[in-house]
DNA sequence: TTGTGGTATGCAAGCGCTTACATTTACGCA
DNA sequence: TGCGTAAATGTAAGCGCTTGCATACCACAA
């Protein structure tokens, strides 16, 4: 059972003429250790080559010093740069990143919240705020420390980073209506188990509402895939009045909607406005640029590890919640009509 | 010290009336424990929300179910998807994916080594091949079962699953050259510690080399960043003879390339060709659509974790190698001349 | 009845580390 | 010289789980 090849707290110990007591405080607490004998416990452990068991420490701590993520997928560009500030900031303070994905299945995510915490999770990043009562119940029973990002959340009982996506979705729409857009398509995320998604929609048709004389002439919810997207271009511009904006519900669905457009030979934003929502790479890329909604991923990600980190130290001031700002970055795919 | 409210296996052992064995063996391998007591066991588990302590299980199997990853970034997405894939995979098969970032810094990637491995990390994938000895001897000295991906080594003693990055950028400055090209520029990402941008130019020189009459003009390093690029592609501009073609070492790049020619008034390709390498989903969008190197991320990550995942297996077959093989996308940023 | 073999369960010894508490040591001061 | 105190170190008891081995039980055959 014992792996032959690694040497134990007890070896070191041996070699060094100490006790494994003082190993383990020379570890965690080099100030409870004599010089000397820090030094001779030092070499004593660069010359097997020691490194503790983690196990062994994390049955003895009960903590494991490491945290879990689980966000839909990391093949959303949105997600990954989120993520990766977070591991970043983590990282620094000496805390492990655990990731799982969703792939938006609310399923799917209950099961990696399961085999995260039985990783040892000390603490989760979730994106979004809805989820399933057994989820839910499961996170309060357990009572394990979390953040939301994504979402900002009014109800409290939970820390989030994140923002409004409701307003969001309404500012952006208030913009399109701004720019004398009356005739409205939508291109969604598929709303079921995606809140984010939801809210969006929920934001466009406030702006709508708010506005009398502007109508809704569909909306679709589709994958975030370009081809998806594309097609749901195609079922808005099957009725017999076109929308002049199509409002999508994130950047990819945007992006594919241009493909589609440009396969059309419809001009943008001479014949159809689009805007995006989220602000990656690809919406600097395209021609003409995307007009989106900026979401600061990064900084999301960063005060979200802030936060977790802050929750699981004891004595660390309780940590808030933060809401971040979106903002409308104007490129060339809103027309004013 | 003992979390009060965590049931530990004594816990369920009372409520079930059996003893912790019976438990661990309900758990670990059901076919051991009979029926009724099964049954038994279940409901107490259920009714106490049992979870296994992580700790006490790696320490007495010495194992984790967890495997590390260490990626420059999850910025690129590159990088991000083959990294969704490769969680999948592990996903499926119960083991939980560790993530660490070197930001393309071989000090930072030799301490998330070490970090993940303190973690308790099974096994590691890491990317490319070439890494300070420092870092090997460590790996050698630990043994740490890991896979390379995005490269794939002529000299054995690692497992690998990815593609030769020398050979690729070979043949995309082949075809470039096919393309009546004579007079070329390369923008590649910093060399120093990435061998992946290193193998790249070496191959795209040797073709050049095999072509007498092909010129290259100008090389360029930078980060992987638009705006990094886009100052490279000023650079090779700079000269009194301009290349007519300039090959990147990734799409970011080449993307980068396209927007600061596009700010410069030139046409693509009809004033200068550009390619790329990787096939992200940026180079779809761009307009031109981008020709370049399509790199299997996916199938890349998946099998990287089926080696990995057999690797750790003591009774599966030894896994070998895999040398995936990369494919020219022609879009339209390379004209003929 | 006894013996045999198989199956289901319990017992208890670790796995490697941390830490409360006990012990030793060193030193200053009356 | 002896005593008190604080700093350094050692002792050993867990932390929660797995697993080799021992035990108990049962069905069946001789």
């Amino acid at each position: 059972m014992r792996d032959k090849n690694r040497p134990s707290l007890e070896d070191v110990a041996v070699l060094a003429g100490v006790s494994t007591a003082s190993i383990s405080r020379c570890i965690n607490n080099p100030k409870k250790v004599a010089e000397p004998t820090r030094v001779r416990i030092q070499e004593a452990i660069e010359t097997l080559g020691y490194m503790p068991h983690f196990g062994g420490r994390a049955l003895a701590r009960n903590r494991t010093n490491t945290i879990g993520a689980i966000i839909p997928t990391m093949d959303n560009a949105m997600f990954a740069s989120g993520l990766q500030a977070f591991q970043e900031t983590l990282s620094e303070a000496g805390v492990t990143l655990l990731v799982g994905s969703s792939n938006y299945d609310p399923a799917q995510e209950f099961e990696q919240i399961h085999s995260l915490l039985s990783q040892g999770a000390d603490g989760l990043l979730l994106i979004g705020q809805a989820r399933p009562k057994k989820t839910q119940d499961f996170l309060a029973q357990h009572s394990v420390p979390h953040v939301l990002a994504w979402c900002f959340p009014k109800s409290t009982g939970h820390h989030a980073v994140g923002f409004d996506n409701q307003k969001s979705g309404r500012a952006i729409a208030e913009h399109v209506i701004s720019y004398g857009h009356r005739k409205l398509g939508v291109i969604a995320g598929l709303r079921d188990g995606n809140d984010r998604a939801q809210d969006r929609i929920l934001g466009i048709q406030d702006a709508i509402d708010a506005h009398p004389g502007v109508q809704l002439l569909g909306l679709q919810e589709c994958k975030y895939s370009f081809e998806e997207a594309g097609s749901a271009l195609d079922d808005l511009l099957s009725g017999p009045i076109h929308p002049t904006a199509i409002i999508c519900g994130s950047d990819v669905l945007a992006v594919g909607a241009m493909l589609r457009a440009r396969d059309l030979r419809l001009q943008i934003p001479e014949d159809i406005s689009i805007t995006g929502f989220d602000d990656i790479n690809l919406a600097r890329v395209t021609t003409p640029g995307l007009t989106t909604v900026r979401v600061p991923q990064h900084d999301m990600g960063r005060k979200a590890a802030h936060v977790l980190l802050g929750l699981l130290d004891a004595d660390a001031p309780q940590p808030q919640s933060y809401e971040l700002m979106t903002t409308i970055i104007d490129r060339g795919t809103l027309a004013r009509v």
